[in-house]
DNA sequence: CTTCAGGATATTGTATACAATCGCCTGTCG
DNA sequence: CGACAGGCGATTGTATACAATATCCTGAAG
């Protein structure tokens, strides 16, 4: 048997969706161990329903990085690693630089709000030094920005890198809590420059956020012992 | 009812994955037309088996932006549409060029060997002139090209959206077939450039290969009548 | 003639049943 | 004592049955 899972199920999306939204946030906040074995009928059983929704939601969770599947073999949590870690980040520094510089092409009003609306919103969480909270107010605010690119193919693309790379700043922003200062002033200089219209300076500002929280965050993982030799 | 699909289900790799994979090569090479219903009792009678290897495959294609799926309402094959070529080159162009870079910083002889098999493969489909056979040798130098960066991340990336580029690609080739020689080129020079393990170069040549196809598939999708206005 | 209500139909979403396969455990043989 | 064969249990893969809902057609009222 498996870690019992503490979160309810509404049903606003669909219950794969709900069901993989709640398995994410248990995966990135390491309620769910790297290397855990998921099985189906267990998550089932929890939920009461059957395991038709569940076998859907794990297909989403592998799309997002966070799962494992192997054919006839089960499911487990992806493991973190140094590796894995550049990978992602290399990712994100070109995609969220590209999701920037075209967010700062578009700029229609009503984007521009909701992602004013977020910067404050992060800011409030900075000064509840949770970092759960803070962490979810980040990923509303790139959200916000990804959005704001009305680019779908790319919003697309980042809505399967961004869970990956959330295990890896979590485990970070928990060791050093200073973290979230850096990616506070970070995500504002962003922001200007989005609203500025500049696209050039948008994505430069991003890309070199990125790598200054890449390098960082990747010291404390070194340091850390959140790459567990597996259970 | 849809249309009669034409290709076999082998199963070396499940099911759901090989019906995907015939699903696909219909829609890109236009068996599947733009906004066509697909109906997972239709297909799953076509191919005797169950609705549930249909249910997973129509969901991989929703991942790779092929087919959309809409709660209780039915899934279809994606439209394709000026701005949806642009936004998938857009994100091919950053993507790529990274796959090119680190492909260019790993080089490990067997990768490379590879890539030489394929470009060769490439050049010997060129002669045939068919922008079907064409395609597929193309898709499998991309890929040679991505794995040979041994970022497994980026890997993911690419693989779901690439189906979405060759779209418009065969939309392209179809129609001007020339086009196929200046891919050819471009390739040429990526893989030089990546033997050579200059990255700054490979990234280089990778982005304007892009942009340049970008520019060329873009123009000829515009006076094509590909952009069906809806069946 | 148009519009709206109501029901029939088609199709997806979920649950359950069955089949196939993998890993483990045990027992035996070398 | 170690290695390997065979069977058993656990878990996924597929099929089928049932439930819920959206769409379309019909028909009557305005």
């Amino acid at each position: 048997m498996g870690t019992p899972l503490a979160f309810n199920l509404s049903l606003p999306e669909g219950l794969p969706q709900e069901l993989a939204r709640g398995l994410e946030e248990a995966i990135v906040f390491r309620d769910l161990t790297p290397g855990e074995r998921l099985v189906e009928e267990d998550i089932a059983s929890q939920f009461d329903i059957s395991r038709s929704p569940v076998r859907e939601a794990f297909r989403i969770l592998e799309t997002r990085g966070l799962v494992l599947r192997e054919a006839r073999r089960g499911s487990r949590v992806a493991d973190l690693s140094r590796r894995d870690l550049d990978e992602v980040y290399a990712c994100r520094v070109e995609l969220e630089g590209l999701a920037a510089a075209q967010a700062s092409r578009a700029r229609s009003p009503a984007d521009l709000d909701s992602l004013d609306e977020r910067l404050e919103a992060l800011t409030i969480a900075r000064g509840r030094a949770s970092p759960r909270g803070f962490l979810r107010a980040s990923m509303a605010l790139s959200r916000a920005i990804h959005e704001a690119s009305h680019n779908r193919t790319l919003i697309r693309l980042l809505s399967t890198l961004e869970p990956q790379a959330m295990r890896y700043r979590y485990v970070a922003y928990v060791r050093a809590e200073s973290l979230m200062d850096a990616s506070l002033e970070g995500n504002g200089a962003v922001a200007e420059s989005i609203h500025t219209g500049d696209c050039e300076a948008a994505s430069a500002a991003t890309t070199r956020m990125i790598r200054n929280a890449w390098a960082v965050v990747g010291r404390v993982f070194d340091e850390s012992d959140a790459a567990e030799p597996a259970a």
